[in-house]
DNA sequence: CTTCTAAAGTGGGTTTTAGTGCAAATAAGT
DNA sequence: ACTTATTTGCACTAAAACCCACTTTAGAAG
């Protein structure tokens, strides 16, 4: 499971390091070290594990929505985690997210988000103005 | 039980010491020593032992909204008391709760709350301006 | 159809920075 | 004044950022 938060840079060409306490669990396959990248409509996009990606497209096809299947399936990519841990993210992926250079890494149990510092933030302050009170019902 | 208040200062690498009193009920597992550190919505974080975290995290995982989860699970961390009792707070905790140097640490029952001393007179003299008559109801 | 060029992607090595631990110094409490 | 708590400073380590060179791809031009 993926928890808690990290600070990241791309570099020039739009890669990301992973954090070493995620690449393990991120790359379940050594052989292929595949992963997958997808979009969300929260302004963020998703990097999972390439089997967690795959078991929600299956059952996307057999009772998604239009909408979904473009997200899921269309709007998404299969990168590796290369020798040095890193990741490309791409480019139009990138632009969708709104993604520049100063990245906020969230790990939200089956998969990490990838946010850019700024939008992350504007989401925040909006949660804030929507009083979700998300702490209170501590002991729930 | 956390309760009072102390006033405590961050180190050049953003940590803090513990005060004595809390430090056993905080690191329940002295094998681990973990403790967990999450963002509030209200502008301060909230420390608790690693079990009281990990509890509503669960929860979460079953029931919680999307932002709920990205709040707990996603804007968490899980520092370790250190053999100096000190405590790493997260670099973009910090920055989303506004800590700079000067810090003001309230037991507040399952958890203990962190404020940028700045950042919590200003929460006071809203409550203040909200006339939420905090002091109503006392024998309740 | 082939060659040239530009852009995108890949790989590796070096530098920088964040994190950690220890210990000295200061402050507070008894 | 002595003890205990907290702050500060410094040294060491490991992770991530950065930099540069090489490869591949795609598109344009001959």
């Amino acid at each position: 499971m993926f928890y808690g938060v990290a600070a990241l840079s791309l570099d020039v060409k739009g890669r990301m390091t992973i954090p070493v306490r995620y690449r393990d669990y991120l790359s379940e396959d050594k052989a292929s070290n595949n992963l997958a990248l997808v979009e969300s409509d929260e302004g963020c996009l998703l990097l999972m594990r390439h089997s967690t990606w795959s078991k929600k497209v299956e059952g996307l096809l057999k009772n998604g929505t239009d909408i979904q299947r473009r997200f899921w399936i269309g709007l998404s990519d299969t990168p590796e985690l290369d020798r040095s841990g890193r990741v490309l993210i791409n480019a139009v992926l990138r632009e969708g997210a709104a993604i520049k250079k100063e990245i906020v890494l969230l790990g939200v149990g089956d998969y990490l988000e990838i946010w850019d510092s700024l939008m992350l933030k504007n989401h925040k302050s909006s949660a804030r103005n929507r009083k979700l009170n998300i702490g209170d019902n501590f002991s729930e």
